[in-house]
DNA sequence: GATAGTTTCATACATATGTTTGAAAAGCAA
DNA sequence: TTGCTTTTCAAACATATGTATGAAACTATC
């Protein structure tokens, strides 16, 4: 039975540091002295710093696509097989929102780990990244069925912008803070997500024509009622 | 009359390794013997690696700014000193997507380079992005004369989603290329910059309401018509 | 409690990399 | 030319940093 705790400390330092520093600033001797073991403990137990870093991220990208999964698939049975497009983009961006922003998640190391991810894009987390792909494919699949007649190019842009407003979201909170002086809720996360999944909708209804009546602009910050998708 | 020669052959030579291999796998040494100078040269020009960088990437998004507000002006005097909102947008998104997307701009080196410097995000490039907050508060206070009756944070949002779908668009290309399948044409810029600018004003007249005819969404690939703004 | 496997540790290794130096070369004005 | 400034150059510097090593400490099974 090996003994996971220098294993653990390493990890946990490492996240840590990465989450507080970024990967740029954070060097070996630095995590080992944070976590109180030795130096070569770090390729003892990970090989190589470029895989630990990649544990970290992987450990924390399963976590994530697995709520996403999870919600996508709460939202399936929901609609009885067939999820409405707007719980599918939910399901998307939610885990991610809610993961890095609000008040409380000031204080939650993965969160910020998450975030420094994204902004800074180191060689090792790049690379799973790539592999990423397959897990959209599961998305596209699931807005293909909630929306038949739509165009694929048309559901990847939806798919594509949603992502784009989440992940810019969370990189560039800051400077979107300073932006708009404040004004912009960025702690209100519930507000965020129904902000981005109402964008993302209206993007893919965009020009389509419309079955019996006419499409109109969804109420802001409130649920979506479409009505024929 | 200092020879500029070889401080000229330092920025041409880092600008095209730094657009190929990255920042993170190209030393001054690379540099160097592309640009057929000693290597003391870069400090003596130069002062540091980190300053090259800097006045790599600031003769870059001074370009992209200058046309920026070249476009923005325009719109301007297009209006009759109001500029209408897709025109604002159209020129907040149009010169970075321009310069960076297109099957003509794979040799561009400066795309490449701009490319890079949003995807890896170096400290010197870091520090530089921090000021552009004040250039987008022109954009910002253009599309409070655009569409006066709206909630500046509601503005905010819209122009923080416009940047998101273009960079994340320019950072992700490679994916979103692979996730459908070759189907989503990146080398048609004209036709994603109407989709940024089509989605972006449509997120920022959401739940506006309407003064006399209700809005219906626009249509898609062409300009908006919109008459009440 | 001896043996084998596992983990920890101090230390050394290698070397990549930005920076500095001091002299030589080139340019330029008088 | 002479003298000054600017630029180039080869070499050295410093040192940060990931990795490897070999012995010691520890653990568990018999």
């Amino acid at each position: 039975m090996p003994s996971d705790q220098t294993r653990s400390a390493i990890l946990a330092a490492a996240e840590r540091l990465y989450a507080d520093r970024g990967f740029g600033d954070v060097t070996l001797r630095d995590i080992v002295a944070e976590a109180n073991v030795n130096l070569a403990a770090v390729n003892y137990h990970f090989g190589s710093k470029d895989e630990l870093i990649a544990e970290l991220f992987v450990t924390r990208s399963i976590q994530t696509n697995r709520e996403r999964l999870n919600e996508l698939k709460a939202a399936e049975e929901k609609g009885g097989g067939r999820a409405a497009i707007e719980d599918i983009m939910r399901a998307l961006v939610g885990p991610t929102l809610r993961g890095c922003l609000g008040p409380d998640r000031e204080g939650s190391t993965a969160a910020r780990f998450m975030i420094r991810a994204s902004i800074e894009s180191v060689p090792p987390i790049r690379r799973i990244k790539n592999r990423e792909v397959d897990h959209l494919r599961k998305f596209a699949a699931a807005m293909r069925r909630a929306m038949p007649g739509r165009d694929d190019t048309e559901l990847y842009w939806g798919l594509h912008f949603a992502l784009a407003m989440a992940h810019h979201t969370i990189r560039e909170k800051e400077r979107l803070l300073r932006l708009s002086e404040g004004k912009c809720d960025l702690d209100d996360v519930r507000a965020i997500i129904d902000r981005v999944v109402t964008v993302t909708v209206m993007a893919l209804t965009m020009g389509e024509v419309p079955a019996s009546k006419p499409a109109r602009p969804a109420v802001m910050h409130g649920r979506l009622t479409r009505q024929d998708l």
